[in-house]
DNA sequence: TGTAATCAGGTTTTT
DNA sequence: CCTGATTACA
């Protein structure tokens, strides 16, 4: 990838206005960022500080700053921003807390403290307790967030009675974040939004500072990331943004794709730029990905092309049940490793949905296949973490209530949900946090002296050790917080066997190593990070995922479809191929079938060299067993490139089945 | 406080 | 059918 091909070339050059590329997959495109971030400042001369790369995660922004890094010189990097769109709002929100009425060291809610806080709000507006109900009003309030919709406007525009009420919600919650000195996931980037509307000057002071910008993914940005960065952009519209519509899976969580033709509306100038040769996967595998997606609707006509030799055909296998499918991508992974003298890493299988790995796993555990499965927990919902996030939380901003109720009797303190409720009955009537309710309450309360008494030293606690955390090295500070909490004791307690709890406990180690090189990598430059700020960042999952990179031992990958986008690998295997699993059937019902056919094409394109397709002709569902239907997908792929595999072993099925009527077909079927 | 029994639900997920 | 979560009960 050392020399641009002239599409690309163009791409890195072209600086003089607005620009879109449109990288269809495997065509370089993380390479054309890099390269233009170099180009800018070596080029250019724009000082690396001037310059701001957005991207969706964390990882990402990890790659792509260390392949910054690899081609520029260090000195002209500085202050060069390339981050997530989340931790650029968390950036701004930090620089700018006191306009926007927070105060230094506020809490992020994620999603489970947000579900908990509105939950609360609900059963006290009286509301009849649902799951299901409570998932919708917060999905709803994302959406209003996302879409730029504060509480009152929702209800001006609620359209129903349930919207109304939902809108009550939103307000609430609202108010109760900013009562904790807390903002959700959301709010990182609305609140910057939502400043600059209102304050030109702190506008104008973020417009000075970011001089060019570059998005990743584009059209994974929603509403309210569009309007960020059109509020940074200005008219100078010195910007680069890179996306695919035809990758766009991300719509079902707010992601508009139309934000890559609204682009033309909104800078008239807009130069396009399409990047169409592939250099990742053989002409076979390219054909079928883009003779799949020629069936949805294009605002911008691309043709994917590729130098690579034709390859091996697509696979279609058909297998007489889900069990029989999993057995055959196992002993097939076997039979080409030893075949081809391939290594397990070589291997990824992708699924729709994860339930579907589970089969698959046991059937590679019974082959001892080592295997890797993305997604299911992670590091930041295993309970210890959470614990332990939830102390520092608690430490660096003591009205954060999420984090003050989870640790308040963990380990035992023996403060009960009457203590706790009347506590909170007494901040509620003061709209404040439940530590400064704490710090106030007198005699009066209804709380026993014995509640009253723990609670108190446990403040005390927090207070002492708050203190000490922000006077001297804060490393040691934290391991002593969790000595004095004897959690190494509670976990032995409430953990199967000793060995978990170790292992939790090394999690937990972890983590303050984590923490201790965050305040290490800083130290010294511009970048130093206080304790507080390593804390907030920890939230929001940055700095953290090197874990799981580490790892690189030989393992066949396993991943959904979702998870697999922006990855590649030399043989890839899509498992379920069958109608209500890909197309799922709720996408059916809603007649979105485009992204389900969206999330086929990243699938096939993210093999190299070979790929093949399975899925059961039966498998059990809910106990009981169905026929299915072969995806529609199928029907798609263009026939000659394809080899079909087991149908003969279906139609013997069918036949012992339903008898000799069929016999007829079947030696029509063997005759071809 | 912990276990047994019962019940609901069964897409994708990052920050 | 199986799993994870909540509830009831000891």
């Amino acid at each position: 990838m050392n020399k641009l091909n002239p599409r690309q070339s163009e791409a890195v050059r072209y600086a003089d206005g607005p620009l879109l590329v449109l990288a269809g997959a495997g065509s370089g495109k993380t390479s054309v960022i890099t390269r233009k971030i170099a180009y800018l400042i070596e080029q250019l001369g724009i000082p690396g500080r001037h310059i701001a790369a957005l991207t969706f995660t964390n990882k990402a922004a990890r790659e792509m700053k260390e392949r910054v890094g690899r081609i520029v010189d260090r000195k002209l990097t500085r202050g060069l921003i390339v981050s997530t769109f989340h931790n650029l709002g968390l950036n701004m929100i930090r620089e700018e807390h006191a306009h926007l009425g927070y105060h230094p060291g506020f809490s992020i809610f994620d999603a489970e403290d947000a579900k908990a806080l509105l939950q609360d709000l609900m059963l006290r507006e009286g509301s009849t307790e649902a799951g299901d109900e409570l998932n919708d009003v917060q999905m709803t309030i994302s959406s209003w967030k996302n879409a730029m919709r504060g509480p009152a406007e929702a209800r001006s525009k609620a359209a129903d009675e349930r919207e109304q009420r939902i809108a009550l919600v939103y307000g609430k919650y609202n108010e109760y974040l900013k009562a904790y000195n807390a903002v959700d996931f959301d709010d990182l980037i609305l609140l910057p939004v939502q400043l600059f509307r209102t304050q030109p000057d702190i506008l104008a002071k973020w417009r000075r500072k970011i001089r060019y910008m570059l998005v990743d993914e584009y059209q994974d940005t929603n509403v309210c990331q569009y309007e960020l960065v059109k509020l940074l952009v200005a008219e100078r519209a010195a910007f680069t943004v890179v996306g695919d519509d035809d990758q766009s899976i991300y719509a079902w969580r707010g992601a508009r794709p139309e934000n890559l033709a609204q682009l033309k509306e909104d800078f008239p100038s807009l130069r396009i730029v399409k990047l169409e040769q592939n250099y990742r996967s053989t002409a076979r595998i390219l054909r079928s990905a883009n003779t799949v997606i020629a069936n949805n609707p294009h605002v911008f006509e691309k043709a994917l092309w590729s130098d690579h030799t034709i390859g091996e055909e697509i696979r279609i296998v058909r297998c007489r049940n889900e069990d029989a499918e999993t057995e055959r991508v196992a002993t097939e992974i076997l039979d080409q490793k030893l075949r081809q003298g391939l290594e397990f890493r070589d291997f990824a299988v992708l699924y729709r949905g994860n339930h579907q790995a589970r089969l698959l796993e046991m059937k590679l555990q019974a082959y001892q296949i080592p295997y890797r499965i993305s997604g299911g927990q992670s590091f930041f919902s295993k309970n210890e973490i959470k614990d332990a996030m939830s102390y520092l939380r608690l430490m660096i901003n003591p009205d954060d209530n999420a984090a003050f109720l989870r640790v308040v009797n963990v380990p035992r303190r023996e403060i009960g949900p009457r203590t706790l409720e009347q506590l909170s009955h007494y901040a509620r009537a003061r709209n404040v946090s439940l530590f400064k309710a704490l710090g106030d309450m007198g005699a009066e309360t209804h709380v026993t002296e014995k509640g009253l008494d723990r609670l108190r030293r446990f403040a005390h606690w927090v207070d002492a050790t708050c203190e000490r955390l922000f006077s001297e090295n804060p490393i040691p500070v934290i391991k002593q917080l969790f000595t004095d909490i004897e959690y190494e004791e509670w976990l032995h307690q409430h953990s199967g066997t000793p060995k978990q709890a170790e292992r939790r406990m090394e999690n937990i180690w972890y983590l303050v190593e984590s923490i201790q090189r965050m305040l290490d990598d800083g130290k010294g430059t511009a970048d130093e990070l206080g304790i507080e700020d390593a804390i907030t960042k920890l939230i929001l999952r940055d700095m953290m995922e090197q874990r799981e990179e580490e790892d690189d031992s030989d393992k066949v990958q396993l991943l959904t479809l979702h998870a697999s986008k922006g990855l590649e690998f030399p043989h890839v295997f899509i498992m379920g191929l069958e109608e209500e699993i890909l197309p799922h059937r709720s996408s059916i019902e809603e007649g979105n079938i485009e992204e389900e056919r969206r999330l086929m094409y990243v699938g096939i394109t993210r093999a190299r060299e070979t790929l093949t397709l399975t899925y059961a002709a039966a498998r059990k569902q809910y106990g009981e067993k169905i026929e299915t239907i072969p995806s529609r997908f199928l029907d798609e792929l263009p026939e000659e490139d394809l080899k079909w595999e087991g149908q003969g072993d279906l139609d013997v099925e069918a036949n012992q089945k339903k008898g000799k009527a069929t016999l007829s077909a079947l030696l029509g079927d063997l005759g071809n």
